[in-house]
RNA sequence: GGAGAGGUAUCGAAGUGGUCAUAACGGGGCUGACUCGAAAUCAGUUUGAGAGCAAUCUCACGUGGGUUCGAAUCCCACCCUCUCCGCCA
């Protein structure tokens, strides 16, 4: 949610910024801003006033003077009140789905497009393997090697489904393991096991509701979301209170499935685990001081980059555009890992710094050694999506003989194992 | 799921229609005095949001409605916590 004060005060540089993710306007919410200004001036006299009067009635009633003349009037001035608050409130119902509609201003120094293909590439790292054989699709290799049954995955739940078995199961925890091993002891980051189902509250802190509601598995006999993210529950643990400026920055990371209704994505990426209603992420929350938040931005997105680094995987990290960019992100860099079934390179972690826009919508503030109350900065990133990260590993270290090498890194969580 | 109790600041808690909501009383925190220093003691201080150039005003007693000139207090719905019972990995 932005600042409507900002809003107020300098309203051509926050539309200028908006427009450049599209077609945005503030003006009707300035209006109705203007609006709400004044019939809260005209009610508060009315209530100072209520407020004033009120306070003769015990003392009249207490020297037996008689108050129904006052009262007479006082049920007019409360009659008038009543008529000023609900058309306060119905405005202020709309601003507040105003405000929860526009996006994030983008980061002025992040490219501006119209989409994907104005994304700017930042750096590649690693070098991507020429085969001496025809490569095959993790699809096919999990299906040979019996570690992944999309079929029956299909059959006991539906399209978009998948299913890890035996050593491909394995691998998947060991994946896992590793990435939590490596951000809890190396980066510093506290591991938390949330809910995988959270309120509706929690899915509007984020920005996932209203405006994404059909992105989302709803529980309908009581209101539950399945968790699209770890973000969710990992950014809202502290919502609605004051941290002191001691707490910050605090890190957070988090193993959960993840689970999108992928509504919108009909025909895209059909095979395999790049896209499925269910899938295993292992996700950085930064809780930060706002001068920080874009040094930590680049930290979080290193922590990110690294497990790619030791697992030996080329990637490459972009920076999003304004026309990519998420709704509630004011800069995003994407990881993305080299797929040698898509022969390009496929987005792994995206990770982001919200400013305050999260801390606004959930409430979420710290008192900083001035005194004042602030709200903190939120970031988080993907470190990494586990399935596609299973993905590429078995294209990248698959066999001419169909056997996959286990990189060196993950051999102890899998039982010391060279191969699958 | 059933029965009961409860939700007021940082914590405990009083207030049961106005004259006590920043909110009694107690604890904690912070500041100061005393002290070489600390403890103890004493004094002071300790919510957030909104409107306004400002003086100042308004709002918030779990949440949302209602009754009333006036609601923490009365009524309705919902949420949460605790105790007992039932069910359960």
């Amino acid at each position: 949610m932005l600042d409507i004060k900002r809003i107020r005060k300098e309203p051509e540089k926050v539309q200028e910024l908006l427009s450049r993710r599209g077609e945005i306007s503030i003006a009707p919410l300035l209006e109705a801003d203007e609006k709400r200004r004044s019939l809260i001036s005209s009610s508060e006299q009315l209530k100072a006033k209520q407020n004033a009067d009120s306070k003769q009635i015990p003392q009249m009633k207490k020297q037996g003077l008689d108050t129904s003349d006052l009262m007479a009037e006082m049920k007019e001035l409360s009659d008038k009140i009543k008529e000023y608050d609900e058309e306060l409130s119905a405005l202020e119902t709309q601003i507040s789905q105003m405000l929860l509609g526009i996006p994030n201003i983008p980061n002025e120094t992040i490219p501006v497009g119209k989409s994907e293909a104005d994304n700017v590439e930042i750096r590649r790292v690693g070098e991507v393997r020429k085969f001496d054989f025809e490569p095959k699709a993790h699809w096919d290799i999990g299906t040979d090697r019996g570690i992944l049954d999309f079929e029956r995955a299909v059959k006991i739940a539906g399209a978009r489904f998948s299913m890890f078995v035996g050593n491909g199961a394995r691998l998947e925890r060991a994946l896992i393991n590793f990435m939590l091993s490596l951000h809890t002891s190396e980066h510093g980051y506290t591991e938390v096991l949330p809910p995988l189902m959270v309120n509706r509250q929690s899915m509007t802190g984020t920005g996932q509701l209203p405006k994404f509601e059909e992105d989302a598995f709803n529980i309908k006999n009581n209101d539950y979301f399945m968790i699209p993210t770890a973000e969710v529950p990992l950014t809202n643990l502290f919502s609605g209170e004051i941290l002191s400026v001691g707490d910050l920055p605090k890190y957070m990371t988090a193993y959960t499935p993840c689970f999108r209704a992928e509504a919108g994505s009909a025909g895209r990426d059909t095979r395999g685990l790049i896209r499925n209603h269910q899938f295993d992420k292992v996700e950085l929350v930064k809780l930060v001081h706002p001068e920080h938040s874009y040094n930590e931005l680049e930290s979080l997105t290193l922590n990110a980059e690294e497990v790619l680094k030791r697992l030996n995987i080329p990637y490459r990290v972009i920076v999003l555009s304004t026309g990519d960019i998420g709704f509630s992100s004011a800069k995003t860099y994407d990881i993305e890992v080299w797929m040698p079934s898509y022969n390009r390179y496929v987005e792994i972690s995206s990770c982001s710094n919200f400013e305050d826009y999260q801390a606004r919508r959930t409430n979420l503030r710290f008192r900083d050694t001035d005194g004042q109350v602030k709200f903190v900065h939120t970031l988080n990133g993907s470190a990494l999506a586990v399935g596609r990260t299973f993905a590429a590993l078995v294209e990248n270290y698959q066999n001419a003989d169909g056997s996959v090498t286990i990189p060196e890194v993950l051999r102890h969580f899998m039982g010391n194992m060279e191969t699958i």
